[in-house]
DNA sequence: AATCTTCTCAACCGCCTCTCT
DNA sequence: TAGAGAGGCGGTTGAGAAGAT
């Protein structure tokens, strides 16, 4: 029944690593370099599964990243990012140095969800509370569309639907002309068609 | 001091996309 | 073109920490 297991479960080990697993895999990918992940756990001498160590390596082991507390302007510009991307969480870290997307997203459900709802924003739609009805029957009518697109072969990717569904939402970062809305904070971001946004590119076109 | 509740965040899971053959 | 393998993503979970009673 479907696909096969990504590494053999019964021999690996999970839930938090130790700081010798954390030497080893250092240890190993300064030597190697980043990669292989399904055999780097064997080559490392880790008893993990490669996905786990991708993960460990990424959201905690590598050496760029900045760690501690989010600033204010590190809000705002995830606030901003949110709103245009959506729950894309990766596209969003790869605007902000330092941060993962693992981060980023406990940082929104902890944090920004409630400084948003506190502010009367719904963090899902990013207007007013107040506005929440009306936002939503639009919502509803761009669904249809969106969904009469589908039908005719436009939209295959199911995660595109986890989009914010916001009639005055830009989400063709990569094809469009520069958005005339908010100029500057495009700007500023550099959303460009530039190469972290390959895949979106080719799933937006 | 002990217990309960809430919060945080590292890690896991399953699915999707990309690349190679 | 199809299939398999690998990488990557977002949603969710659960253990430990912190705060409240």
């Amino acid at each position: 029944m479907g696909r096969s297991p990504c590494c053999e479960k019964a021999h690996t080990n999970k839930g938090a690593w130790t700081k010798e697993e954390d030497e080893r895999l250092i240890a190993h990918i300064r030597a190697h370099g980043e990669g292989g992940w399904r055999t780097l756990p064997r080559a490392a001498g880790l008893l993990r599964c490669g996905k786990s160590c991708r993960l460990r390596w990424i959201n905690y082991l590598r050496p760029d990243l900045k760690r501690g507390n989010f600033t204010q302007e590190e809000d705002e510009t995830i606030i901003n990012l949110h709103r245009l991307l959506g729950n894309r969480w990766s596209l969003i870290a790869a605007r902000l140095p330092g941060r993962t997307d693992n981060e980023i997203k406990n940082y929104w459900n902890t944090h920004i969800r409630r400084k948003l709802l506190s502010r009367g924003v719904d963090p899902m739609t990013h207007r007013p509370i107040d506005e929440r009805a009306p936002a939503t029957i639009a919502i509803s009518s761009e669904r249809k569309e969106e969904e009469q697109q589908q039908s005719s072969g436009e939209e295959s990717s199911a995660r595109r639907q986890q989009a914010p569904k916001c009639p005055d939402l830009n989400l063709e970062l990569c094809i469009s002309p520069p958005p005339r809305q908010e100029p500057s904070f495009q700007l500023q971001l550099g959303i460009t068609d530039s190469a972290p946004e390959r895949r979106d590119c080719k799933s937006l076109g």
